[in-house]
DNA sequence: CTAGCTCAGTTGGTTAGAGCAGCTGACTCT
DNA sequence: AGAGTCAGCTGCTCTAACCAACTGAGCTAG
């Protein structure tokens, strides 16, 4: 029955075309819309936070959510940070699932990526160098690498999901592991990689990530947990 | 504040080691345990539960929930018809996101698919067959195809995440579009699939799931809407 | 006249207490 | 011994009141 309250709040979005950031009904007014108390509102309407398809912004109103992956990262991280307590290898099959996806994906970028993101990604690696010589190899960087490759698929969604990945791993990471990474070795493959997939060289760049992600799994696995 | 009830219960389990399934505190118990009212609990309990954490069964108690991808999955489909109504091609997005990630792991499964899976394959496209004489081929055995498939890359979180972008699809298709399959075409290219994973011919299957792909694709396109 | 402050009104956040509804298990009656 | 019943747990919903964050109109001081 509180099911249903979120389904109904949910037709009003969809049946009203309303986009993101628009503004719904106050709670008085969805108790006498929906003929239901003001708790079962806030209910449904958390729950449809917590799904991202509501935001709600206290004393200023509720509105459309933005229907990113951001819940998707909170779910997937809880999923694996309690696996990781469990025993078992669930950062490991975070990785797999990530490399998976992604070396799929860099055979159909090679070649295919826009000038100027090419220009882009020189200088994130170039920072990427910088930042090794200084100590170690911002993530945020790595992020930006990633998120700047995938652009040029043109597909926002398919973006999304690969950040929300990206994320998730890389908040279980620094949650549970200590990795000491080679930033040098770091560097390098990010340049391999980008080498590759400027000359439109689809086999070289797969290796390439392949290589890449083999390098997070071996310090993965040797690295004790904190 | 809320934020921090729902990270508190968080903790319980994450601390607690607690397995899918594991008895949480009742309601009055948090409202003790956590210093809050009965109505904070359970505004933080239904997040949790959306996000798939907990599960909540009336009259009997609350459990930690089976991390399963069906948070994910409303999430996806509802930000698909969404995006739909308001004249975007989320649809095909979603589809599009299938293709990069299957056709990336077909080339993995070519030739490591275990010989109890080709056999359940090999049923299942009969079925296929079957179905497709009769007026056309169901979607649960569209589904036990591809799942059985990615069953051989030995990752549940992999299968699970296919699973659900497979799902989140065919809702959002059922709801919207009034598709049109041909089940002879249907039914060919999934026995090309196959034949190809069997003989270990990777680039064979990589470009018979993109083949399939297509033709979905293709009805997708020349569909009119409902 | 304007810049800044104040305060009232609106909106979501939290608490409290009461009663309803589904499920389980022990008790009772046949 | 078996089936029906009921007491007790559990979560579900409602009402009513007050707290807290934000907005915007109006006031005050410069």
């Amino acid at each position: 029955m509180a099911r249903d309250i979120q389904e109904r709040i949910k037709r009003l979005i969809i049946d009203g075309r309303l986009p993101s950031g628009a503004s719904l009904p106050t709670e008085p007014e969805l108790m006498e819309l929906l003929g239901v108390s003001r708790n079962s509102v806030r209910e449904a309407l958390k729950a449809l936070q917590a799904m991202g398809i509501v935001e709600i912004r206290h004393g200023f109103g509720t509105y459309v959510g933005p229907m990113s992956m951001a819940p998707m990262i909170e779910g997937l991280t809880f999923r694996t940070v309690a696996g990781h307590y469990r025993g078992e290898d669930s950062l490991l099959q975070l990785l797999e699932l990530r490399e998976a996806v992604e070396t799929g994906l860099i055979a159909r970028l090679a070649g295919r990526v826009p000038a100027a993101d090419l220009a882009e990604l020189d200088a994130t690696v170039a920072r990427m160098r910088t930042e090794a010589a200084a100590g170690g190899v911002q993530a945020e960087t790595d992020r930006a690498f990633h998120a700047t490759l995938h652009r040029g698929l043109e597909n926002l969604l398919l973006s999304e999901v690969l950040e929300a990945f990206w994320d998730a791993f890389h908040r279980v990471r620094t949650d549970l592991v200590a990795v000491h990474a080679d930033p040098e070795t770091t560097v390098r493959q990010h340049e391999e990689i980008l080498a590759a997939v400027r000359d439109g060289d689809g086999p070289r760049a797969e290796r390439a990530v392949r290589d890449h992600f083999d390098n997070i799994r071996h310090r993965l696995r040797s690295s004790g947990e904190r």
